[in-house]
Parts: C-alpha cells; sequence; structure tokens
DNA sequence: GTTGAAAAAATATTGAG
DNA sequence: CTCAATATTTTTTCAAC
C-alpha cells in the first residue's frame, strides 16, 4: 500500500497515542474525521496498522528482570526448537539473525531465580540448541514509542 | 501499586487491543463500565499503564531491515556514548545489560545500504564505542502483544 | 469500591460533490 | 478522496449505596 504524507502524519500521531480521538488527529492535520477514519481503516485492511496495545510496566505485574538470550541451533532441528521457544510464556520475542546467534530472543522473568530455571529447564538445555548466552538488562536507557515516519 | 485479578484482567484486554472500548471491557471482566473506566485512570496514573501504541508495520513505512547491534563502551565515557545513540532516528531501543555487550541496541534501516551507513557513521565509529557486532534480523518468529499477565 | 443513569463527546455510516 | 450531517455508541461525570 502507497502511503501519502496525511497517512504518515496520521500514523506518528497513532503511534504515539493509539486512543488518540479521530476528532483531534482530523483537528491536527486539517481534516474531517470522516477522512481520518477511512484512512484509518484502509490502513488496517491493508496490514500497515497491525494493531493497538496498551504498554504495560514489567515490574508492575511481577516482572523484575528481562534479559536478550543469544542461542546457536543444532542444524535440521529449528522448526521445532523456534516453536518450542514460541510456546513459552516469558518468550516476547524470537528473532532469526546473522552475525554470532542465529536466534535471539527476548524474555521476561519474576526474578532471578525464575530466570535460571526458564534458562536451565526451558531454553538452554532444550533439544535442538547449542551453546547459548544470556544478556540480562540492566536498564533500558532508551525506547522509542515506535518507528521514524 | 497493587494490582488485583480484576486489573489484570483489564490489563490483559487492552494489551491485546488499546481501543476495545471500555463497555465492552465491562461485559467481558462482568462490571459496570465505570468501573472499567476509574480502574484504567488508577493504573494510568500509577504508571501501570505506560501509554497506548499503534503498532506500525515497519516495511510498510519503508524500514526493510533491522538489527540488533551489540556494544562495548570505553570506560568513563558511557553518558556520552549513550545520549549519542538515543538521539539516532534509526535506534529504536537501548538497554544496558551483563555479558558479553555492555549495551545492546535495537535499530532499523531502510536497507542494508542505509544499515551500513548507519554503523559506520554513527554508531561503530562513535567516541565512547569499542567493537561492536551488528546481527542483522532476518526474520521475526514470534512476537507477544505483550507480557504474560 | 461499585453502580446506574444522564450528559457530553466520539465514532460509524451515509449520501453527495 | 473528501466532506457534512446523521445515527449510533462510547466516554465521562456524579449522586447514591
Amino acid at each position: 500500500m502507497e502511503l501519502d504524507e496525511t497517512d504518515k502524519q496520521i500514523l506518528r500521531i497513532l503511534q504515539e497515542d493509539a486512543r488518540t480521538p479521530f476528532s483531534e488527529v482530523a483537528r491536527r492535520i486539517d481534516m474531517s474525521s470522516a477522512t481520518v477514519h477511512d484512512r484509518v481503516n484502509r490502513m488496517e485492511e491493508a496490514g500497515v496498522i497491525q494493531g493497538y496495545h496498551a504498554s504495560v510496566d514489567a515490574r508492575s505485574v511481577g516482572y523484575g528482570v528481562s534479559a536478550f538470550v543469544g542461542l546457536r541451533t543444532d542444524q535440521g532441528r529449528e522448526e521445532e526448537a523456534l516453536a518450542h521457544l514460541a510456546g513459552l510464556p516469558e518468550v516476547k520475542e524470537v528473532h532469526l539473525t546473522t552475525g554470532q546467534w542465529d536466534v535471539m530472543v527476548r524474555v521476561h522473568a519474576e526474578d532471578t531465580d525464575a530466570l535460571r530455571e526458564l534458562m536451565f529447564d526451558h531454553i538452554a538445555d532444550t533439544e535442538g540448541f547449542a551453546r547459548s548466552q544470556t544478556m540480562i538488562v540492566l536498564g533500558t536507557d532508551y525506547e522509542a514509542d515506535g518507528l521514524p515516519i
């Protein structure tokens, strides 16, 4: 789908605050709210807008620690191993990457004990993975709300 | 702030779809929408809900490639180097980590040429950083909408 | 902490330029 | 594609339990 500058302005606003009323989006970009509504619908249908999510503070819901886990997969066992990862509730993201690791995983856990259990019982020792490295997040210095559009 | 099961149910719903009308949230958890509204307000004020964001497809807005960049910082130059990173539009997240890297960065770029330029001109060669490794994301196998609550 | 009901505001829809 | 007007739905407020 081809996006013009008006679409991009709408995306910028909804990326920053997904609950901005269409009437206010319309006011800010100087168009009618029916137009905004129509464009948002088309961008939703085209998959440009993939969803609207509340961002929840991890600590408030009991996740005290997060980490990046780099993994190497055994030849020929990738599918199985990846499916296993995606099924773990603590696993937030699973990316295939070039470079040092075949798979980069982002996980959240209650505390370091829970992280240890997750790693030893459910990730590192799992069939299909060789070698892993856990990089615990000490702090997040910067996190953008979305993409620069 | 202490969260009860009702709060968590609300969070689960809004994490998945931040634009779910409070009236429907109320119906699903079998409470009045005024109660939902009140609880959401309190969670927003307490910082449990940090915001609502539209999730935009990176490809649709011209970002064809993303990567994780691991960096090591020079002793005593961390502040400066981190501030520099946060100021780059392509930089989505900056995390301090234990393990192999001091800093883990998530970046988005238009294409591999743009990524190369970003790395050489703005990240790897920047004062304050020693050694870096770029792990290009070949694909994202799994990405959860939010935390398991 | 919760509710139901009223008032205010927003969204969805329609028809036409 | 855009708009204005309308119908529908939601948000917001508030007195009362």
